[in-house]
DNA sequence: ATTGATGAAC
């Protein structure tokens, strides 16, 4: 009788230790769970190390590090073990690891079952590496498992992101009983590749579609730049399609973002709170992103401010402080990058170069050169971008002479932008020797690139040199080199208008004429005054006194 | 147990 009670009392601990292992709700919950089955020598027993392996491999509370120290101390792992961490670590940051994990298992003479290579080839998706795909999809094949449809359809994911869509298409083409990731899968590969005409084909022929497909179309679209046409497809999937969500929101935010359609983006804002879609953290970046852009700093503010300060990341803050920065809000910029770190959140690479970006908008020198000094005490490796950010710092100022000893300095090449940013100082400061010969340089480094001959032919305009400006015009044309059209888009009652240089076709064309000489010559009149106040206010630096 | 997607700068 006692033993009988005793092994109910066992087993009800078991049970509930089990099921406190599926509530877990942290990582220290599940260490000191995993305490406990330790304890009661338990550490090899698969029920209870599986669930726990499950959760730190695979819970976005979990850590894969914890999980595959917990793996390697099983003596027998079995294949759902190995599973678990090959799944574990084709989510995570190394998604090399799988592989690693992968050869170790065929070491040891364990066979892969179907459920390890849709992970495995997704960890290669990850890698973007061809080599590593083919191998793992002639491994599939050797062992048999290329009818697998979840393989299948993961290798088209695969191929796609290894930018090899013709392998993706051949994949796509044997797949018998086509499912909607099958057709989704091989869209979204378009998509990614830019090649439009061919997703629109693929989505046309779908039998069926989801948000997914609507959303990888519309994706697509941003990302090949046609953002109006992104917008045409959300219409019309708000029409005939699914319920859009999250993902979907993001793309199309993205696109006002970029057209500058602030009644469009109020719209969009509008349109989420009232589908009642959740507004998770990456779908509040992209709204200060697109507030941002659109020049409306107070509604990103507000969005922003709607945030609870823990649940912030280094990505929302770098889209509030890189727009303060960019509408000329320098101080409010460097204001905001000080409450972040109260916050406590680590800012990034990207952080400073948005604080470099307020800096160059606000003359701001001295702290320029204080933020390029802290990221490389931060440890982390100042980027072309950072250098570039640098010498715009430097140029604007006008300190030319520090701005070029600071690209002859620097352990990289040159890169274009940061000879443009030196040229267009070079221009403003009237030094049109250096800016001569940088213009070069620049005509050298990228002879396929329109800017770069307008670049020099704007030096000679300045100097009057109408000859040589037009030689300019001439070597372009005769390298073949297109001109791309500048236009920008105006936003009126929700309305998007194109205006491209030279073009003459818009209905309001006189009447916009009249607005734009006004406000141009209302421009000229602040710029003297500005002008006239920092005269009065600067005093003349070492730089100038070399150059000038 | 499995496959398909989204945010920050330039």
């Amino acid at each position: 009788m006692l033993g009988v009670s005793l092994s109910c009392k066992i087993t009800n601990i078991y049970q509930n230790l089990l099921s406190l292992l599926d509530k877990c709700k942290s990582m220290l919950e599940l260490k000191q769970l995993h305490a406990v089955v330790i304890s009661s020598g338990l550490s090899q027993d698969n029920q209870f190390i599986s669930k726990i392996l499950y959760f730190s491999a695979l819970s976005y509370l979990g850590d894969i590090n914890y999980s595959d120290r917990v793996f390697s101390q099983l003596c027998s792992p079995t294949i759902f073990n190995w599973n678990t961490i090959i799944r574990g670590y084709s989510n995570s940051k190394i998604p090399n690891h799988s592989l690693s994990i992968f050869l170790k298992m065929l070491r040891l003479g364990v066979a892969p079952d179907h459920f390890t290579y849709p992970f495995l080839v997704k960890a290669s998706s990850r890698l973007l590496n061809k080599e590593t795909g083919v191998s793992v999809h002639a491994h599939i094949i050797r062992t048999g498992h290329e009818y697998d449809r979840f393989i299948q359809n993961s290798l088209i994911h695969m191929y796609a992101s290894c930018g090899n869509i013709v392998g993706a298409q051949k994949v796509f083409d044997s797949i018998q009983g086509k499912n909607l990731v099958s057709w989704n899968s091989m869209l979204d590969g378009y998509a990614k590749c830019e090649k439009m005409a061919m997703a629109q084909k693929v989505f046309e022929s779908m039998p069926e579609k989801d948000v997914r497909s609507w959303s990888s179309l519309i994706d697509g679209y941003v990302k090949a730049g046609e953002y109006r046409e992104a917008l045409a497809i959300f219409e019309k999937m708000r029409a005939v399609g699914p319920k859009a969500n999250e993902v979907t929101m993001v793309s199309v935010s993205c696109a006002c973002a970029h057209l500058g359609a602030l009644e469009k983006g109020r719209m969009i804002h509008k349109y989420i709170v009232d589908c009642g879609l959740p507004l998770t953290l990456v779908l509040q970046t992209s709204l200060v992103d697109m507030y941002a852009k659109c020049g409306a700093v107070e509604e990103a503010l507000l969005v922003f401010r709607g945030v609870s300060k823990s649940q912030t990341d280094v990505l929302i803050w770098n889209a509030m402080i890189g727009g303060l920065a960019t509408h000329g809000l320098v101080e409010e910029s460097l204001k905001l990058f000080r409450e972040m770190q109260i916050a406590g959140v680590e800012p990034d690479e990207v952080t400073y170069l948005c604080l470099l970006s307020a800096c160059a908008h606000g003359g701001l020198v001295k702290e320029a050169w204080h933020f390029f000094e802290i990221l490389s005490k931060r440890g982390m490796t100042p980027t072309s971008e950072h250098c570039a950010c640098m010498v715009d710092v430097l140029a604007r100022a006008g300190q030319l002479t520090t701005a070029y000893q600071f690209i002859c300095q620097m352990p990289i090449e040159p890169t274009a932008s940061m000879l443009g940013a030196l040229l267009s100082g070079c221009i403003n400061h009237k030094n049109l020797a250096l800016a001569e010969k940088i213009g070069r340089k620049l005509i050298e480094l990228e002879p396929n690139h329109d800017g770069r001959y307008i670049g020099l032919s704007n030096v000679y305009a300045v100097e009057k040199r109408w000859d040589d400006a037009r030689s300019m015009r001439e070597a372009m044309e005769r390298r073949g080199v297109k001109k791309s059209p500048g236009f920008s888009f105006v936003e009126i009652s929700g309305f998007l208008h194109r205006f491209i240089a030279h073009d003459k076709s818009h209905p309001d064309l006189e009447e916009t004429y009249f607005m734009l000489n006004f406000v141009v010559l209302q421009m000229k009149f602040n710029c003297r005054k500005d002008n006239k106040e920092r005269l009065l206010n600067d005093t003349l630096t070492e730089d100038d006194l070399h150059l000038f």
